[in-house]
DNA sequence: TTGAAAGCGCTAACAG
DNA sequence: CTGTTAGCGCTTTCAA
């Protein structure tokens, strides 16, 4: 670069990064040069030396969830005044991938990574490799789910699931007198879903609703397979309300009320999962679980942050409040046993 | 590294690179070892060498915006084949944030540039710093939107806003009957949003429709303000139909429309740009300006590729055609003149 | 206060 | 086929 002046890289050095021991009016002079040059650092060769890359990766399970955007808005809100850069990959909920970004991670040299872990059906899921990439130095935090066998090992910030459900079925039991619960899921059954099924069964079961295993569905990618699933809750004998585990399933679900020309709250009730805009300007405005996912990126970033400046405590694992958003898709039943 | 083996450096890379010049057995025997030392190649230092750092800065305008998560999904799908990695930033539509991200890119030492240009409420834009990366050889595309001035100097992909907008006053005039039209931007007036503008108001022109300056509406994120304006689409005197150019507008207007105690569309009817599934699922579900988002991503991607591999013609300014997906936001006015 | 020298981890050119 | 050497652009001792 500037040894266009004609002095040594190692005082230009000190020069732009405000070390001390250079002439103040030498440095002037070489931050002017700088600038007239449009110098710009190589973080590349810098960070050869510093080890420091200022890079976090951020590794999304599924970029089509509306979910990421506030999370990630989040995250962005956080790391930008510390002027850490986002690496961004999605794992498609596939473990080959998210190892295969987890790889590129490591080899790009990120500081920290801050990831929504998913596993296959069967459960398997790239824990080893966490616990690899953390012996490396390189802290992990883990958003929305977290792997169980690894809360002692890793720092995570999830949303309290299980009780969420739990009073979403209170509510729709001992408010408004609903007897027949359905639920909706998709697989795969990552932590985060494994916890809103626990909550659902053992709602029902604390406040004597009923469910059948039919009313309790896991939708997949197939459209078709999904509303000929959905049928079940609008039969005569289903479920007179039903609670949705996210973005996508909520939109089905209103899809196929509309297909088989259904009302809501009128022919079932429907407590949604995210209280995005929509659903609050849908007619009528739905009733729903409210993450709180801003903050959760915000958290996120925060803890990353806080091991990167060396603060060494135990794993934290912080769990958010959700909120049961009320609004008017859950009817009132008259308590007519 | 693996000088664990006793065997040097540049072998181990020759190796690792599959490059020719190792005798096979060895190269086994250093391939193992990297797998079981669990050894991971250091991008900062290779790239030192090679100049090539395998990543892409992509600059959203808004990370708020649903589009966005399209867009990306677009141009993962086509970087992670080619294994470039996606460095992530957004201006929130300040220009002094974008150029700080732009020099952390440059710092960063990316390979490309996928960008949706912001400006200032006077129409100042970075320009100048856009020609400077391009001098130091990275290649930009502008997406979505493109700064006119720029136009020959620049890789660019945009839809067809003005005829989008163009067909849908043409549709709520000559097919539909309405004479009095409303339309609702947002600030800063980007290049895509002058040209929806533009394309209105030569719509209305063209098909002889009435606007007044008065229905032609500038959001902000005051949203109390933004529903004070609204108000006047909703007067005796109004627009009968009223196309929005965004996303977060059309939920404004959904939210207006359900304040003001007022149905789509048998008070006022409604064009939304962006075809969401929420759009589609909307009672009624609404008619909507569809654009190819998912291609914008992908076409933007292909294009920076292309520049990587070389090839080296004049800057292509790329116009993807949006659609008009009609349902039933819209009604049909007797021609009574 | 500044310069000289070394080295971060890798790759590429040249020898052997 | 493999090792040696040099150097990418920066920061960090150590000397001057």
């Amino acid at each position: 670069m500037a040894k266009a002046l004609n002095i040594d890289p190692s005082t230009v050095s000190r020069a732009l990064n405000d070390k001390p021991g250079v002439r103040p009016e030498l440095r002037r002079k070489i931050k002017e040069k700088a600038e007239e040059l449009g110098y710009i650092v190589s973080f590349q060769a810098r960070s050869l030396k510093t080890k420091k890359t200022m890079t976090i990766g951020i590794i999304l399970s599924d970029i089509k969830n509306p979910f990421f955007l506030d999370f990630l808005d989040g995250v962005e809100k956080t790391l930008f005044p510390r002027k850490y850069k986002i690496l961004l990959a999605t794992s498609n909920e596939n473990i080959q991938k998210e190892k295969t970004y987890l790889t590129w991670f490591m080899e790009h040299g990120v500081q920290g990574i801050i990831i929504a872990p998913t596993c296959t059906k069967s459960g398997k899921n790239n824990l080893s490799f966490f616990r690899q990439i953390k012996k490396n130095g390189i802290p992990i935090v883990f958003y929305d789910r977290k792997l169980e066998s690894g809360s002692l090992e890793f720092d995570s910030v999830t949303i309290n699931n299980y009780e969420a459900i739990v009073s979403a079925v209170k509510y729709l039991v001992v408010e408004m007198g609903h007897k027949k619960l359905g639920l909706c899921l998709t697989e795969p059954l990552v932590y985060t879903l494994r916890e809103r099924f626990r909550g659902f069964i053992d709602g029902c079961k604390m406040f004597n609703a009923k469910y059948d295993k039919k009313w309790i569905i896991t939708l997949t990618k197939d459209e078709k397979e999904n509303m000929k699933k959905l049928k079940v809750l609008f039969k005569e004998s289903g479920p007179t309300a039903v609670i949705t585990t996210n973005h996508l399933i909520t939109q089905y679900i209103l899809k196929a009320t509309r297909e088989f020309n259904k009302k809501i709250p009128k022919d079932i009730s429907l407590i949604a999962f995210d209280d995005n805009i929509e659903n609050q300007i849908y007619d009528p405005p739905l009733t729903t679980i409210k993450q709180p996912v801003l903050s959760l990126g915000k958290n996120a970033a925060t803890i990353i942050i806080g091991r990167l400046d060396g603060e060494d405590y135990p794993p934290q694992n912080i769990v958010l409040n959700s909120e049961l958003v009320i609004r008017n898709s859950v009817k009132k039943l008259k308590n007519k046993k």
